[in-house]
DNA sequence: GCATAGTGTACAGTGTACGTATACACTATA
DNA sequence: TATAGTGTATACGTACACTGTACACTATGC
């Protein structure tokens, strides 16, 4: 894993830290911040640089794992894969996107984010998506 | 609470149903479809259409209350308050907004969702902020 | 007034999830 | 083959989610 590629854990947040884990690796696999090939650190090393326990770094890479993002193997750590796309997604998960992104913009605006702030986000990332 | 403003729980989700009942009320707030002065079902009453406990339903609504989108008074029920807009929200609001938006359009992706039709949802929900 | 129904609240009990500690099994390498 | 480095399995303490039940407060009809 390229030394870019860091993530962070937020002890405040009501997200488990296992899954903030296996939440960001899949952002940055998804993104392209890391590539089939890539190891990832070894547990005991990346607990130890996000404060944690490594068992929980354990549980967040085999949550990844499950998912087809990376491959664990004892004595030799983890792999990101050459995940295969999934087959075109069918309503239920643009439904279920739509839903939880109306949850987190509804969300922001009532911390003090304006719509227009929030639309000049959502633009930039819907660019971002269009011209990578 | 108009019957329009229906709120649906997922089982199956790894978010806990009275958290999931006050990021639906939130949303539905702060969309406008539950306007300030509107009465809440009654939390038996609620619980009963949502297949869950009624404290579980209460639970929710404190969460509410706590945030000041309600108030709640014992026999009386739960009222939507008219909730005076915070002041400007902070940079590490935005920043949150940013990094919880990645990872969720990285989930949709690792999903099936291309990165096409994520950019539509994104503009659709842009123009509706901008012109509402 | 008073009884009664309707409302949210408090608190204890139960099961589950999270995070940790520790012992183990497998692999690489000298 | 010894040893260090890797993930795995299991047990445990704690906190959380949800429920059941008893309670307190308010509204309403008589």
């Amino acid at each position: 894993m390229p030394r870019s590629a860091q993530i962070r854990l937020d002890p405040k947040s009501e997200v488990p830290a296992y899954r903030q884990v296996a939440d960001q690796l899949r952002t940055l696999a998804v993104e392209g911040a890391i590539v089939p090939g890539d190891s990832l650190p070894p547990v005991r090393r990346l607990a130890l640089e996000l404060g944690v326990h490594f068992n929980t770094v354990a549980e967040g890479y085999r949550v990844l794992a499950q998912e087809r993002f990376l491959e664990i193997t004892r004595g030799h750590g983890a792999r990101v894969l050459d995940r295969t796309a999934p087959r075109r997604a069918g309503p239920e998960v643009a439904d279920h996107f739509r839903q939880r992104m109306r949850e987190l913009i509804a969300s922001a605006r009532a911390r003090g984010l304006t719509g227009r702030q929030i639309a000049g986000e959502l633009k930039t990332m819907a660019e971002g998506l269009e011209k990578p």
